[in-house]
RNA sequence: GGCUCGGUAGCUCAGUCGGUAGAGCAGGGGAUUGAAAAUCCCCGUGUCGGCGGUUCAAUCCCGUCCCGAGCCA
């Protein structure tokens, strides 16, 4: 209908922090272009804690169609290179079926990978980082430094993570991480645009959204749930409501650490997301609906 | 009303045998290339409750007042 200077072929990037609204302004967004979602969430994978990931509803799902959301049991392990494998067929799929693929989700690294690609270095090895975990810190940094001098100049040495993947990689791969970490010139897969809205404004929507969980029934959820795999477990929220389950905080003290602690998550990704400069800014007010948000990303679309 | 114990950072509290103070949490900033909702790094001036007094010097000692908790009437 009218000249795009992005191609139906490009994907398109909503990204922001939890409870900014991602979600409501996607949906609004694919059924004006007609577009399908992929979810960039690291946690609505799982489909099990539908509540406490804040996975969109059933509704939702029905108006406009879902890809990477509530299809791994939480027993499973995941990561950003699956996710990205499976979003890459995803997104294929979508454009074979000549629809515009909406990517949404506020992962940094899983939205990082999607926007910028994924470079070559060896993926995990969970058999080596089972040997890891038996060392100490200091054993490890030993390890990297003799194994790749630059790598342990390059990386913060008191991140036990960091330490791990930087050894893990040259062990596996016999290159540094440094060979492997130039993929991020590329320029991003399409436009994106980032839900931009103020702390004091976000923190009230997350104590809502938090509210919300809790009437929605967040603790029969997780208390239904089996015993998490090493992914799941690292779910926002989880253990402070294990800790209110077993009795140990009241429900009002399990509230406010839920909502502290998604607070916390929500800063970090702002911190993430300031970076991500190609992202253009969509000013969410109190006043804003996701309606005019999702309006304004078709304007600067075409 | 009397006595006791408190009043120090947004919160919980240390501390200074008198030389104007520091932890945890909260908060802010940053990093982030296959566990990322993870993991890690950096950031602490605040009438030390008010007013007087002693002192070269008071947040610290003394007096008094205010506020809170407790005990005794």
């Amino acid at each position: 209908m009218v000249l795009s200077p992005s191609p139906p072929e490009q994907t398109i990037f909503i990204a922001g922090p939890t409870a900014s609204g991602k979600s409501a302004v996607a949906l609004a967004l694919a059924e004006m272009i007609d577009a399908e979602i992929v979810s960039a969430d690291a946690y609505q994978v799982y489909r099990e804690m539908p509540i406490l990931t804040a996975t969109p509803s059933s509704e939702d799902l029905a108006r406009v169609a879902h890809s990477m959301i509530g299809f791994l049991e939480v027993t499973e392990t995941w990561d950003a290179t699956l996710h990205y494998t499976r979003s890459m067929e995803c997104i294929r799929d979508i454009h074979a079926r000549g629809k515009r693929a909406l990517v949404v989700g506020g992962s940094g690294l899983y939205l990082k990978f999607l926007t910028h690609g994924l470079s070559k270095a060896p993926p995990g090895d969970a058999a080596l980082r089972a040997t890891f975990a038996k060392k100490s810190l200091e054993e490890l940094v030993e390890l990297l430094r003799k194994a790749d001098p630059e790598g342990a100049q390059a990386t913060s040495l008191e991140n036990r993570r960091y330490v791990e993947r930087n050894l893990e990689i040259i062990l596996v791969g016999g290159k540094p991480l440094s060979y492997w970490r130039q993929n991020w010139l590329n320029p991003p897969a399409g436009p994106g645009w980032v839900l931009d809205c103020d702390v004091d404004n976000l923190d009230q929507r997350i104590a809502r959204r938090t509210e919300t969980m809790f009437e929605a029934g967040v603790l029969d959820e997780v208390a239904k749930l089996p015993l998490c795999s090493v992914t799941a477990a690292k779910t926002l929220g989880l253990p402070q409501i294990k800790s209110c389950l077993a009795g140990e905080i009241t429900q009002e003290e399990c509230k406010k650490a839920v909502a502290l602690a998604t607070r916390q998550y929500a800063k970090r990704q702002r911190t993430w997301l300031r970076r991500e400069s190609w992202l253009r800014k969509l000013t969410v007010t109190p006043f804003s609906s996701f309606l005019n948000l999702a309006f304004q990303v078709r304007q600067d679309l075409l």
